[in-house]
DNA sequence: AAGTGGTCTAGACCACGAG
DNA sequence: TCGTGGTCTAGACCACTTT
C-alpha cells in the first residue's frame, strides 16, 4: 500500500488507515514493534511530522502505544475494557426517532437536608431548589429526576421556566455560579414504590440510578441529585474503538 | 500569563492550561470565539503548529469546537453527558486495593443454543465451550460470568487453563482466530435465583448486566455472554474531563 | 555513539466562510 | 479578497534507551 496524495482523504488519515488494517490483521502482533518513525517516514515518502499525526491516532485508539527511546509497539486488546457514553438525554431520545419531553412534578425551595447541605457545601437548612422532574421519550416516562440546586439570587421561581427549560438554563438563571461540569457516579437499583409509580413500572423493577454533582468553574458545586432511568428501557453501548 | 520556555512543562501544554484557566473563569463564555490561531501564535511567541497543538487538546476535552473559516469557538458545557469507563476486572479489584481471583464453576463442550449459535454466527447444534466463572474480590464474589466461545481446534481443555488463566488467553489458544476487540451492552437488572446464589446475595437483588460480544480482526464472532456485577459493590464513576 | 520517540519552528498551500 | 482553520514539510534540538 502507498499513500495517494490526490486523495480526498489526507495523508495522515491514509497512513493510520494502512497500520491499522495491518494491525488487525495480525501484520503486527500485540508487543511486536512498528517500524520506527523514521523508516515510516522514508517508506511512505511523508514528513515525519504527519506519520507522528498518523501514530498518535492509533495511540488515542488504544491500538498501539509508544516508548520514549524504544519504540512503537501494538497493544495487547483489552477485552474487558469498555467506554459507555450518556448522551444527554434529548439527544438519546432523539437517537431513537422519539421525541422527548420534561414533566415537572414539583418545585420549591426547601431547607437543605443534611445530606444535601453537606454536597451542596451549605449550611444545613439553607434554603435550596428542590426540583422534581420526569424526563418523557414518546410520551412514556424513561428517567425520574430529583435534584438539589443552590439557589442564591433573589429572583422569584417562574413556573414556566422549570416546565420548558433545560436543566443547565434553570441553574444559569437560578444561581450565582454557572455549573461548568459535573461528576456522575452509575449504580445498579430496584426501584421503591414512589419511583416505580413515577416510572409507571413495578415496584422491585430493575433501574440506573445516576448520581450527579453539577460544579462551577470554581469547582463549587451548584447542584446535586438523583436521576433513575428505566432498566427495560434503558441501557448503554460501548464505544467502538475507531481511529 | 506568558510561557515559560525554561519550564518542564512543554509549552503546548502550558498554552491549553492557560486557555483552559480562562474558560473555565469565564473570560472566555460559551459561544464566544477565541483569538485566532495566528493570534494566539503572536501573543504567545509560539508557532502556529504549537498553537495548534494547545487547541486540539481543548478540543479533545471538549471544551472548544473549530469551525473552518469561521475560527474556535468556546463549547457550552454537556452537563448531562458522561463518559463511563469499565476497566478490566483485575484492574478494577487491584484499583480498590483487593486481590482479585477466578473460581471455575463449569466448562465443557455443548452444542450450541440456537440463540449461541446465533450470535456466534455457528450452525445451531455446533459443538461450542461453555464456561462458567465465578470473579472475585477480596475473596468474595464481585461478578458472575457465563459465556459460549467458539471451539475450532481439536485440543483437549485442561482444567488448569481455566482455572488460572485469563479469558483472552483461554481464547486464544481454543479458537481459530484472536479475539481482538468486544461489543458489549450494559444494563440494569435483577437476580434470579440461581445468579443471586452465585453472587452471595437475595434473589431480586439489583446487578449490572453486561453482554459481551468478542471479536476476531476480520470481525468475526468468536465468544458470546453476560457478566452479571453485584449493584451493591460495583458502581461507575464518570471520567472527567481533563486536558 | 547511534537509534528512538517528544517537541518546536517557519514557512507553505489548501478549503472554507464572510464581506 | 481576506481571514479562518486544516494539512504538510524539512529541519532542528532534546531526552531517553540500547549497544
Amino acid at each position: 500500500m502507498a499513500i495517494d496524495k490526490n486523495s480526498f482523504v489526507p495523508p495522515y488519515y491514509q497512513l493510520a488507515q494502512i497500520l491499522e488494517r495491518q494491525i488487525r490483521a495480525g501484520d503486527y502482533r500485540p508487543g511486536e514493534a512498528l517500524p520506527s518513525e523514521a523508516e515510516l517516514s522514508e517508506k511512505y515518502g511523508l514528513s515525519r511530522m504527519t506519520v507522528r499525526r498518523s501514530l498518535s491516532q492509533l495511540a488515542r485508539a488504544g491500538l498501539i502505544r509508544t516508548e520514549r527511546g524504544k519504540g512503537t509497539f501494538v497493544s495487547r486488546p483489552e477485552l474487558d475494557r469498555a467506554v459507555f457514553v450518556m448522551e444527554e438525554f434529548h439527544k438519546e431520545v432523539a437517537a431513537r426517532g422519539l421525541t422527548s419531553s420534561v414533566r415537572l412534578l414539583e418545585a420549591r425551595l426547601v431547607p437543605a437536608p443534611e445530606k444535601a447541605a453537606g454536597k451542596l457545601q451549605v449550611p444545613a437548612g439553607t434554603k435550596v431548589l428542590y426540583i422534581r422532574r420526569s424526563l418523557l421519550a414518546g410520551g412514556e416516562p424513561l428517567a425520574y429526576d430529583r435534584k438539589y440546586l443552590r439557589y442564591d439570587r433573589g429572583r422569584p421561581i417562574l413556573e414556566n421556566e422549570l416546565q420548558y427549560q433545560a436543566l443547565p438554563e434553570m441553574v444559569e438563571k437560578h444561581a450565582e455560579a454557572l455549573p461548568i461540569s459535573s461528576k456522575m457516579v452509575l449504580q445498579a437499583t430496584v426501584l421503591n414504590e414512589e419511583e416505580a409509580r413515577a416510572l409507571r413500572v413495578a415496584p422491585g423493577s430493575p433501574a440506573f440510578l445516576l448520581e450527579q454533582v453539577l460544579l462551577a468553574g470554581d469547582g463549587r458545586p451548584v447542584g446535586w441529585g438523583w436521576c433513575l432511568y428505566r432498566g427495560d428501557r434503558y441501557q448503554l453501548t460501548s464505544v467502538p474503538t475507531v481511529i
